[in-house]
DNA sequence: TGTACATCAGTGAACGCGCGTTCACTGATGTAC
DNA sequence: TGTACATCAGTGAACGCGCGTTCACTGATGTAC
């Protein structure tokens, strides 16, 4: 796996490799790789799950710095990024998977995502914020607010490494398409469902 | 080309398809292939101006409708989800490439969005919409409400054909988040920039 | 403590196959005079 | 109108290579008694 995930954070992409092109970058004989997996989706789908563990450690890092309300954003854009240099070949995995592979990969990143925009919701209603809007109107703005950054993945993983002055110029913007978006929140006044 | 489009179209990712595999599918002979590419990176830029052109002719239909403000979003919703669905395999090029493959064919998808968002920042100044916003805040919010639709395709892309409810399910979320947005745009107030 | 056996990751040879790419070719269509 | 030549998309044989997958194997580690 992590030899997969090397090629990938080369800027390979995950459907054009090869079971003997793994196993080689693994230093193993191509017959080994059927030890661990059936087939290279097998990995795929072992991949994301390893990469649910990561998500959910970078929640944890957000938590436990507890932030004030008013820097809520800004740290937290700034933690994902911290956490997608830190492990470039998840996150462009991730993005790989969601656009293309096998039906059940782009699922498992999708329930990720979904799990991710829950956990959102539960920290928000934790902090008393956006205490107007029902439930299910929660969920489509953490809905939003996750899509916006996770989009913004497309832009990181383009930035040659060591520009710095590109990255900050990606974190301010995706801040201010967070704030944008809160901004609506709070303006947002759900309407009674008639379902 | 048209025979890459359908295999993309199929589900298969682009970065996967080989030379005598896209031949096979243009009932040509595999040396045919290099009469017309030098290679399938060639091919994919070819499909990336293309890509262009379809866009283009959406904005030019989205234009001739000429629909009235209050409409405004959810004709526009309608018309790039038929969009989709007419050239399936076109968008999912779109969403594969802006993941994936060559820094080039990302590059040019990319110029292909920004390209978008001004077009859409003309129409927004000529229906008098969000005048209060500088040109810099408007292009912020034009590329996050784009964002937001590109970032749909990773749903509409994953229905099944012929699942209705769940494409108006997709329908009316994605419409929920450009009025979300919108609402947060018309609270915003440019700061005079500072540069 | 010692012996016997099971489990497990990795080995190395071999297979048939499809790949990308080269080459000299064909035959249809367009152009010059 | 007819002849000569250029252009162009497609052909078909051939190449060497890396692919996925099979098989019987080795050797280290763990477990039972």
């Amino acid at each position: 796996m992590e030899a997969a995930l090397s090629l990938v954070g080369e800027g390979r992409h995950f459907a054009s490799l090869g079971i003997r092109e793994v196993a080689r970058q693994a230093n193993v004989v191509p017959t080994a790789f059927y030890r661990h997996f059936k087939s290279m989706d097998d990995l795929g789908l072992q991949l994301v799950d390893e990469l649910g563990l990561v998500l959910r450690r970078m929640m944890r890092e957000a938590r436990e710095q507890a932030p004030h309300a008013e820097r809520l954003m800004a740290d937290s854009i700034n933690l994902f990024m911290d956490q997608v240099l830190t492990n470039p070949a998840f996150f462009r995995f991730m993005m790989q998977g969601l656009a293309g592979e096998t039906r059940t990969i782009r699922e498992g990143i999708r329930s990720e995502m979904r799990f991710f925009v829950h956990e959102l919701m539960n920290d928000l209603r934790a902090m008393n914020q956006l205490a107007q809007v029902t439930e299910s109107d929660l969920e489509l703005i953490c809905d939003l607010l996750t899509r916006t950054v996770a989009f913004s993945l497309t832009d990181i993983l383009g930035v040659r490494p060591g520009d710095d002055q590109r990255m900050d110029q990606i974190r301010h913007r995706t801040l201010r398409h967070l704030q944008l978006i809160f901004l609506g929140a709070q303006q947002w006044r759900s309407k009674p469902s008639h379902s």
